[in-house]
DNA sequence: AACCAGGACGTGA
DNA sequence: TCACGTCATGGT
């Protein structure tokens, strides 16, 4: 299956056959930026994500869930997030500002399922210290390199916050050209025989960055948002197949 | 019943 | 830099 391919026209070709089989994702799932009615507390996920549309979320409501969800899923599945994102909307706890205001014992609560509740309940509350001082400003700034490189650099400077997480808040909530690599890139390549899966944060998400900053994508971040989703879907076919076979 | 899940941080070589 | 222990719940 997999053969050697470890340059860069060999990423293309696999990123246009994960386009074609898999076509458009419309990523991050966003739960609550635009309930299904009005006042309705029915999770959006409930009606389908939103496949071809690449926009990021209008309203700061969307953009923090997204952050939080980045947060929560840190080495945790993400039906254990989506369980916590309904937990703090039920519990009034879906915002920054009302993650600082609210007990520990109402956080930890609200958390629990996607585990680390202890260090997240406190990185949520420095990312939501980040998120009032920047969010604003940062949703209206236009993309280009060096807004990005400087959000990207205050972002991995507040608690908890590391390289994918940041990555992910900021391709997903602002839009901001970053390529997002985990554990499910890492997988795939792998699985397809690039060595550069064993390469460090920082190495591999340069080298997907420039081989596949392509002229005919024009919204950059865009097409690298359906690639990070591309890679998710990918690995969860991977892992059944894997399943399939070990049972 | 061990093993895993969309990591990050502190520490010591 | 890099390897390793720690943090913790829930699904398989």
């Amino acid at each position: 299956m997999s053969q050697p391919a470890s340059h860069g026209h060999g990423l293309r070709t696999l990123l246009a056959r994960f386009e074609q089989e898999l076509g458009p994702q419309g990523w991050w799932p966003v739960r609550w930026e635009r309930p299904a009615t009005p006042g309705s507390l029915e999770p959006r996920a409930l009606l389908g994500y939103h496949p071809g549309d690449f926009s990021s979320p209008k309203r700061a409501r969307g953009r923090w869930e997204i952050a939080t969800g980045a947060v929560l899923t840190q080495n945790t599945s993400w039906a254990q997030v989506e369980r916590s994102l309904d937990a703090l909307r039920a519990a009034a706890c879906d915002s920054p500002t009302r993650v600082l205001a609210a007990p520990d014992e109402a956080l930890f609560q609200a958390i629990r399922s996607s585990g680390y509740y202890r260090q997240k309940a406190g990185y949520l509350r420095a990312l939501a210290t980040w998120f009032l001082a920047e969010d604003r400003q940062l949703s209206r700034a236009e993309p280009t390199v060096v807004i990005l490189q400087q959000a990207r650099s205050q972002l991995l400077a507040v608690r908890g916050v590391g390289p994918e997480t940041a990555d992910s808040i900021l391709l997903y909530a602002y839009k901001l050209p970053t390529f997002v690599v985990d554990a499910y890139t890492r997988r795939v390549l792998a699985d397809a025989g690039f060595p550069q899966s064993l390469e460090s944060y920082a190495k591999l998400r340069l080298w997907l960055q420039q081989e596949l900053a392509q002229p005919e994508h024009a919204g950059t971040a865009a097409y690298w948002q359906e690639c990070h989703a591309w890679f998710v879907e990918a690995a969860k076919r991977l892992r059944k197949a894997r399943n399939k076979g070990a049972t």
